[in-house]
DNA sequence: CACATTACTTTGTCTGTCAAGGTACTATGG
DNA sequence: CCATAGTACCTTGACAGACAAAGTAATGTG
């Protein structure tokens, strides 16, 4: 393969991505390292220390609440809510990586934002279907 | 503002912005500090502790090599050359960027590829020029 | 009955960024 | 003539996030 996702180029997006995955209801941590994985396309696996050391962290800054689930069989879960300043917190920091995004595609591409660029090619270049 | 690059954001991207400004010719610490800033459009600043610390990364892994201009005149300026480790090395960093760009854009904004979007888009609507 | 899976958690290490501090020279306005 | 800003280089130490490694404990399966 060679292309991966390094732990560099994740680094500051773990709580937003777990944010994310809370926005569609209430999980417990080995189900959102599951999803995820799967949200990825299996193609990035967040590794669950990096998971519970952010939920740590999340809680304090209060983005989310945790409560124990109600199983009276199997194992215990705790379950994570997403709170309203944990939503302001991931609106926030979509918008900070759509504004990355568009910084850095300058910086290491020397590109404008790639919607733009797509645009412009095709109405110069007229559609071509693959 | 509020929208801004945390360091968070930025990590593990610097060697690869420098070895971008390099593929435009050789260059000096302080002129590289000044075209990463024009670069971004006045949207980053690449911290100079940063920036040297970064050159002595880049020098210890063969991706670029240095040495002292003639200034005959004024202070001394050192200059950096790209190699051809460092080519590859850039080559490598974009597409690991292109990459993980489309994985996070599904992790934090559950996208798919926002060219394609906006080619669906287009297909769908029609052409609205603004 | 061993092994995989589910489910939780902590500790210590590593690495990149950068604030703070430093040196030295040049140009400019008061 | 001197203070200040700008050019140009550099190092050290602090900090924070990711994660390997290690652990606990239950359930399911071959």
């Amino acid at each position: 393969m060679g292309t991966t996702i390094s732990t560099d180029l994740i680094r500051g997006h773990t709580d937003t991505i777990i944010l994310n995955v809370l926005r569609q209801g209430d999980s417990y941590g080995y189900e959102i390292y599951k999803k995820i994985i799967a949200l990825s396309g299996n193609q990035y696996e967040l590794k669950e220390a990096t998971l519970y050391t952010a939920f740590r962290r999340l809680e304090q800054e209060e983005c989310i609440v945790s409560y124990w689930g109600d199983e009276t069989q199997g194992g215990r879960r705790k379950y994570y809510r997403l709170t309203d300043k944990g939503q302001e917190f991931y609106a926030q920091n979509t918008k900070d990586w759509i504004f990355a995004k568009e910084v850095l595609d300058k910086l290491i591409l020397n590109e404008l934002n790639s919607d733009k660029l797509a645009l412009e090619n095709l109405l110069e270049g007229g559609i071509n279907n693959e």
